[in-house]
DNA sequence: GATGAATGAGAGTTCATTCAT
DNA sequence: CATGAATGAACTCTCATTCAT
């Protein structure tokens, strides 16, 4: 019984570190994009030596990777608030807004979000994929190999327009967003004719 | 009389010098993007000598620069064949048409293209003002701040579906470039209104 | 009484953790030599914790020390079964066979002993010292300096050849182990005269 | 003509470069050994960037192998000299005398040579293919496999005293190289029975 | 005793850039 | 102009060792 409480301290310190390290490795990443960005910055970052960085990661792509895993469980969580099964009778600037606006709060909240997602095809695939998914449930009857280009494109379309939502700030960030879910509507309309 | 000439030669010398350089940088950048890429792999590429390289770029960031700029000419030109002041009675569909054919083809003849544009602010700004001149012209009653958006997201949307485009051949190839034109066209329809 | 019950006990606990770390440490001393052995590597062959390693020895030379120590004990206890006063009535092949057979036999049971007998001054001095003793109750004219100069060389020419007969089986290492003896006997008879 | 010339000198530089550096790290090798030299300690003993060591030798076991192919050459010119085909109306310790101590004397002027000659199978190899030969001649009816044991077998038990030789000086040098030949003579004269 | 996180100096290696030739 | 050797700071990663728990 105090045994398993002990080890799970020494886990909690692990994994509080990893947590710590991984919010540095964002930092970093954003501030100098994942290729710039070095190791030794992210240890200084997290005022770490280096050494311990590689305690917990072999590697600066085995950190990005980790870091891809949180921002996808972060945006399950956020866009499973206000989904459900009401993808079907809805408009479909609602489906757009429960789609993008958790999704732009995610990026806000996590810098790191954007310059992984330019890099990691991995998660750039998990997020079409879960676009495909949706386009499948309200467009039954679609082609699947064109779904899956409609949901590649679309996924697309948001990763290009985020690195300007992110670098504005209050009216001009909220044009931004307008505009992304404008063109999102515009081209997703044009698709269910 | 004498010094007249030389200068040309020699100046025609370097032309041709300076050219191979930046072809030897397109094929690097595109192959490692514009970060990985390294001055010795350019040097080496050209078959010259690293030395030879900073007699004409005084770093790697002047040959990108350099390379934005040609790229921007051959745009210039391109675009230049097909449009004239026919941007006012003529279908959407031609005006993007004569604006996406042009530029595709110039990526796909020059591989370096891709990654300049995404690291280049400088390129992708000038972009978009040739793309603002355009709305300009076809929708002049737009208030101007709204216009720049517009030409902004017009091309972050193009540089977002480009890499898809690239990086497929044949038939997966025209699909994306179709689906590009369709969503600019629905986008810009939806803005002319 | 209860006091000196428990420490036994613990010191027993004791041993046998030593002897436990000092066998994993002889598997990566064999596996990669000394110098390329770490510290890690022994610990995480023990199934044991770096700190739990430095409870035990203050650092890497002193395991390699503790091994050595090991080793020399075996040999005693493997050339006393065969040895006796019988170095002198007795034929040279048969000295020869009573040392080399058990230290082959040693070194093939442990991996970590050619290793650190490359390493070990310690080691190889005091085999030499050994061999220095037999030759003095085989041949007590010799002058003493002489006799060292010669246990020394023997013990090189033991040791060039050991990694050989551990490098091959069957055969192969039988027909090194015979070339080691007539190496020695030739030279030793030339001695002896 | 002249263009024959400046090429030259660009190579000489180069090649002086990489003896000065092979000599810096023969000089590293001996003090610390293969394994332990690293190569900031080389580029500190040659007087030079670490930057300059990668420009000729791409890690540090390219540097080892071409020193290693330069003591074959030394050894090579060495042994030619009192060699010729006299390896067969000749007495034993003539043929040893003829090997070892040109052996030797570059082992004397060349620090780097035993370290590598205890980490380079290539070197060893080499060696032990000559001494092959040499028996090959003087033992025609020899047979091979048994050749090649006894040949490495008598460059393993050369490159046991080695150390010895080099680790002394003055009388006692000379007494370990006597020794040396002694063993070397009484192995060999076995087997020539 | 045992753990494993933490350290930090240092290893090998790279690369933009400079400079003597 | 061209060369390529030279630089040195910076990078990724390792490891003997320490220390709080």
């Amino acid at each position: 019984m105090v045994e398993t409480v002990k080890p799970r301290r020494r886990q909690a310190r692990g994994e509080r570190r990893i947590a710590q390290l991984l919010d540095a490795a964002a930092k970093v990443f954003a501030a100098e994009g994942y290729v710039a960005a070095t190791m030794n910055a992210v240890a200084a970052a997290a005022e770490v030596s280096p050494g311990t960085l590689y305690q917990f990661f072999p590697n600066k792509e085995s950190m990005a990777e980790a870091l891809a895993e949180q921002y996808l469980d972060a945006l399950s969580v956020a866009q499973a608030r206000g989904e459900g099964a009401e993808v079907l009778g809805v408009p479909l600037d609602d489906v757009i807004n429960r789609m993008v606006d958790p999704a732009i709060e995610i990026c806000l909240a996590n810098p790191g979000f954007e310059p992984l997602f330019s890099w990691s095809d991995r998660l750039r695939t998990a997020v079409v994929e879960r676009v495909d998914d949706i386009i499948a449930r309200r467009v039954p009857e679609i082609d699947p190999s064109r779904r899956r280009l409609i949901a590649t494109v679309t996924v697309r379309i948001f990763a290009a327009v985020l690195p300007q939502i992110l670098a504005t700030t209050g009216r001009e960030q909220l044009e931004y967003t307008r505009e992304l879910k404008r063109v999102l509507r515009a081209y997703l309309l044009d698709i269910s004719d």
